[in-house]
DNA sequence: CTTATTGTATTACTTTACTAATACAATAAT
DNA sequence: ATTATTGTATTAGTAAAGTAATACAATAAG
C-alpha cells in the first residue's frame, strides 16, 4: 500500500531548495500538523529514492537530520517510525522561544533588504488568521 | 569625519553570516528604520574594506546587491548615495506581499522542522510589539 | 542458517558560495 | 593634462554544500 504522504509529491529540482530540505521540511510538517503521529512508519528510504527520484543518500541526509532533532527513530531492518512524545515535547519552552526568535530575526533581515520595516512585517502577518 | 554607521561596527567573521551579507542587511536595515536617508552618502567601499577587515570585493558585493535592489547609487570617482524615493516606495505593494509572504512560509518551513506548528508561530510573533 | 529488507557509513564527485588579488574606468580636483 | 579618489569588472582560489556510487550492518522471516 501507497504511503500517503507519497499523494502528488514531486520534488522541485530547479527551485534552488535542495532536495534533502524538500524532504526534510515535508515530514516535519505533517508532523507538526498531525499528519504524522507518533508512531507511525515513514516510507522506507529506498521508497522514497525510487518515487521521488533522488539518490537514497539524500533521502537518508533527510531522515538523518529528522532523527538528530529527534523527531525520527530509525531501525535497521525495519522501518523508521515518527516519534513525537519525548524529544518535541520536551523541547523546553525557552529553547523553542529562543529557536523562534533567531527564525524571526532573519527574516526580518532579510525583509528589511526588500526594503520593508518591521512594522510593515508585523502588520502583514498579523492579518494571518491562525489556522 | 568617520561615518557615523561604523560606531560599533565589527563583522562577526565565525558566525555563519557571510560578510557581505552583514554588510548589506546593516545598511538595509538602517534604510528601513530612517537612519539613512535618500541621498545620503555611505562609506565607500574602500573605507569599509579597511574599518571593516573585510576584501574591497566583499564590500563592493554588498553594495551591488543593494544597488540591484534599488536601494543605491553607485557614482564612480564620487561614492555611492542612498536611493529611497523610487525603487523602494515604488515596488508595488503586491511584489512586497509577495516577498513576505514567501520569506513567512520559508521560516514556518523552518520552524516546523524544529517541532513548531503554524499556531504557536503566529502566537509567538503576535506577542511581539510593533516597534 | 540463509536471505530479503531496511537503515547506516564511507568515499568521492560536482557545483555553488564566498572571498581574494588585481586591473580597469569614470569622475573631480588641481 | 595629471592625479587622486572612487566604483566596477575579471579572474582565480578555497571552502562548503549537495548529490551520488557503493559497501556495510542489523533485523526479521523463512
Amino acid at each position: 500500500m501507497i504511503h500517503p504522504l507519497l499523494k502528488d509529491w514531486k520534488i522541485e529540482f530547479h527551485s534552488g531548495i535542495p532536495a534533502y530540505r524538500q524532504i526534510a521540511n515535508r515530514l516535519a510538517a505533517a508532523m507538526a500538523d498531525g499528519t504524522l503521529k507518533h508512531g507511525d512508519r515513514l516510507p522506507t528510504i529506498r521508497e522514497l529514492h525510487e518515487r521521488l527520484g533522488v539518490n537514497p543518500n539524500t533521502v537518508a541526509k533527510a531522515y538523518r537530520e529528522l532523527t538528530h532533532k529527534g523527531l525520527l527513530d530509525g531501525q535497521r531492518g525495519f522501518g523508521s517510525f515518527v516519534k513525537l512524545d519525548d524529544a518535541v515535547s520536551a523541547l523546553p519552552a525557552t529553547k523553542k522561544k529562543a529557536k523562534l526568535k533567531e527564525l524571526y530575526q532573519r527574516m526580518l533581515a532579510e525583509a528589511r533588504s526588500h526594503g520593508l520595516n518591521e512594522a510593515q512585517i508585523l502588520t502583514f502577518i498579523k492579518q494571518r488568521k491562525t489556522v
